[in-house]
DNA sequence: ATTAAATGTTTTAATATTAAACTATTCAAT
DNA sequence: ATTGAATAGTTTAATATTAAAACATTTAAT
């Protein structure tokens, strides 16, 4: 009698997509932060990149929202970000409760170093992956996020 | 003259194909997580799940390699399934250094029970995206990942 | 047989994150 | 005007993770 091998049960397409989203999203997040300057993590140059394409103010609430972590993350992540002198914190002119950050010159610079530093990346990437692909992808994926999105607020 | 509004300078499709890649892993964990019973988080169920779809034995380094994780964060994984009676956890009879773990019957219900208890998530999922758009989606996002995985050991 | 290098795992110290407690301020209802 | 509720932010304690050190065992070279 032959050996009995261990089951592998045929997965939920779905369970199999999300498990490919979540890989794709670990070693290419792991890629370009290896590739970020002055020390920064991801989290952090995300809220650079924040302001060089949302608005160039915010509160560290609205900051939380965005990136959809707590208030105590947000808090952390800007302190490390004051301390390297990329970000300024100040209070709210108009409410004692909220802060006001915005993103120094510095800031500005360090993001452009981060951006251009990470070039060869997907450089590199885009040889593999034509960006006809990787456009209409995008489109499907964008689908897929929203409606992530909108259901969290059920 | 108009006010000045930020600069919201085009992102390349690549950027922000991660970025959406990210977003989507980000709320899609962050869902099948609060399904998970017995206080599993999603680190401890993929492990119980790779017993199920890879081999019924393992060492602690090759769960390692598999999930990309530290020896470290293995070990710690695999304390706390541990102790919770999913995994069992014997010296190798063959060598000193290495260790057994091997799924115990409770795990394997235990998995049984996750995945039951996520799938009115896949369930909602599927009524809005069909399972022939995400197949199709799924064929990319895997030539993706190889490719990522394959640039990691250069 | 001895010993240096490699391997497998755990431990430690540091960081990022969350949930919950806390503080301060503003808003809304009376 | 007072006060209870809501809002904004920080702090604290806990957890997951990483990098690096430590430890034990095995392998390879001589």
């Amino acid at each position: 009698m032959p050996k009995k091998t261990p089951q592998k049960p045929t997965e939920s397409p779905l369970f199999v997509y999300f498990n490919e989203i979540g890989i794709i999203a670990q070693l290419s997040s792991a890629l370009f932060e290896q590739s970020l300057p002055q020390g920064l993590n991801n989290s952090q140059f995300t809220v650079l990149n924040w302001f060089s394409r949302v608005d160039n103010e915010a509160t560290p609430g609205r900051l939380a929202k965005a990136f959809q972590v707590t208030a105590g993350a947000m808090t952390n992540t800007l302190k490390k970000l004051d301390a390297k002198g990329l970000v300024k914190i100040e209070p709210d002119a108009l409410s004692g409760r909220k802060k006001r950050v915005t993103i120094t010159e510095k800031g500005k610079q360090v993001r452009e170093q981060a951006i251009a530093a990470a070039a060869p990346l997907f450089q590199e990437f885009a040889e593999h992956f034509p960006e006809e692909n990787i456009v209409r992808q995008l489109d499907d994926l964008q689908k897929v996020r929203e409606y992530l999105d909108q259901r969290r607020y059920r």
